[in-house]
DNA sequence: ATAAAAATTTAGACTTGCCTAAATTTTTTG
DNA sequence: CAAAAAATTTAGGCAAGTCTAAATTTTTAT
C-alpha cells in the first residue's frame, strides 16, 4: 500500500501538472508540500522506484498512468468528503479542506463507494470542482477565470481555484456565492480590477487577484 | 499533538485495564498491538515522558487522568464512526472496526461533536458498546456475560466482548443478534455449552466461548 | 561563450516506531 | 532460599521522511 506522504505528493503532482502544462518542478513541488528541494528530491526516487512517476534527474517529473489513476482517486475522496462534510454536517465551504485532507486518506474502496452513493453521487464538491469518476477519470468542465472574460458578458459563478478560508470568507463578505450570477460592466485598465453587477441595483468592483481565482461559465 | 501510535496505544492500555483490575503488563501490550515487548517499553518511556501513563520499570503501567480522558476521547470518536457507517452508510456491524479504527484518528472536535449530533446522540455504538461522552467518561452499563448467567434466566443480548467478523458473522449465522431475548435452559457440566431457547418452538446450543464474549441484562 | 545565478541532487544527520539479541529484574519452583 | 524460568529493559540497528550544508547541473546574463 501507499503511505499519506506518498499519497499527498502524488496529489500535489497532479495539481502542479494541470496550473502549468509541462513537467512539474522539485521547487514547485517543495513550496507546495512545505518541505525542502532534497526532500522532494528523496521522495522522488521512491515514487519514480514504484513506477507512479517518470523522473529525469534536473529535468522535472510527470505522472504515470498508474501514478494518476492513483492521485485522481485520492481526489475523489477529499472532494466526495467534502460534499459530506457540508451537505450532512452543516460545516462551511471554509471549514472543510484541511478535514477532507486527512479523510482522504481512510483505506476502502468500498466506503468511498457507499460514501458516494449516500451523497447521491454528487458531480460536483462543494468549491465547485469536478468529482473524479471511480474509473479514474476527471470530468471537464468549460468554465473560465473571471479574469478573462470579455466587459459586457453575464456569467455564473461555477468554482474557485484557492481553497483557503480566508479566501472563501472574502468572498462571502462582498457577496459572491457560488451559483450566482453576474454581469461584468468594466475593467479598470490601471489595476485590473473589475466593476460587476449582481443585482440590478447593486454593483461592486472585485480585485484582479479575486477574479483569477473564480471561475464562470 | 499525539500519534496515530501513541493514541492507540492509550486505547489499548485503556481496554486492558478494565479487562483485568490492576497494572497492564508490557508483554499484554506487546500481544494485544502486534509488536515486540522491546517496541512497547520504547512507546511507554515515551506516554509516561508526556504524563499519559504512571510507569514504573518492570512494574506496569496505569493512566494517568489525562490518559484516561484521552483514551476515552479516541474511543467515543470510533464508537460514533462506527455508528454512521451502519447506520447511514449500510455497513454490516461486522464491517466496519477496521475502518473505524482509522477514522478515530482523524483530528477535529468540532467533527466529531457534530458527527454525535447528525447521528442523534446515540448511546452504543453497533456492538452495543456505550459511547463516552464529551466530556470523557464512560457511561456503566449493567451488563454481564451470558456465561455468568444462572439457568433459567430471561435475558437480552446487549452487547459483544469480541468485534472480530468472524464472531459476529458466527452469531448471525446461529441466529443471535442485538436486542434479541431468549431463555437460559441448561448450562451442560461437561463442556460449559449453554442450551438456550429463542423462540418457543426452537432452542440451540451456544458454546462457552461464545457465552463469555455476549453481554446480556 | 563564459561566468554568475538558480535549481537540483548528494552527503550526512535526526526522529519515530519498529526489530533482534543480550542483559537485567522479578517470579516461580524444587 | 537458591536456581531456573519468565518478564522486562537495554543496546544497537533499520526504514521512512525530514533537515542543513555542500556538490553538481542547468539556466541566465554579460
Ligand atoms: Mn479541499
Ligand atoms: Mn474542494
Ligand atoms: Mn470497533
Ligand atoms: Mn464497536
Amino acid at each position: 500500500m501507499h503511505s499519506f506522504t506518498e499519497e499527498n505528493y502524488l496529489k500535489t503532482i497532479y495539481a502542479l501538472a494541470i496550473r502549468q502544462e509541462g513537467e512539474v518542478t522539485t521547487n514547485a513541488l517543495a513550496e507546495m508540500t512545505a518541505t525542502k528541494a532534497a526532500s522532494v528530491t528523496d521522495m522522488l526516487r521512491k515514487l519514480a522506484d514504484k513506477q507512479l512517476i517518470h523522473y529525469r534527474k534536473y529535468q522535472g517529473v510527470r505522472l504515470t498512468e498508474e501514478g494518476e489513476r492513483l492521485a485522481l482517486k485520492i481526489i475523489r475522496r477529499h472532494r466526495l468528503w467534502e460534499v459530506f462534510l457540508v451537505e450532512k454536517l452543516g460545516f462551511g465551504w471554509d471549514e472543510v479542506h484541511d478535514m477532507a485532507e486527512e479523510l482522504e486518506h481512510i483505506r476502502s474502496d468500498e466506503l468511498v463507494e457507499r460514501l458516494d452513493q449516500y451523497l447521491g453521487h454528487p458531480q460536483f464538491d462543494p468549491h465547485g470542482d469536478p468529482i473524479p469518476t471511480p474509473a479514474g477519470t476527471m470530468p471537464s468542465t468549460g468554465y473560465q477565470k473571471l479574469s478573462e472574460v470579455a466587459a459586457g458578458e453575464e456569467v455564473c459563478i461555477m468554482g474557485v481555484m484557492e481553497h483557503s478560508p480566508e479566501f472563501l470568507q472574502h468572498l462571502a463578505r462582498i457577496g459572491l456565492t457560488l451559483g450566482c450570477s453576474l454581469t461584468l460592466r468594466e475593467i479598470n485598465a490601471f489595476d485590473k480590477s473589475l466593476l460587476v453587477q449582481i443585482q440590478p441595483e447593486s454593483a461592486l468592483f472585485v480585485s484582479h487577484d479575486v477574479a483569477k481565482n473564480l471561475l464562470v461559465a
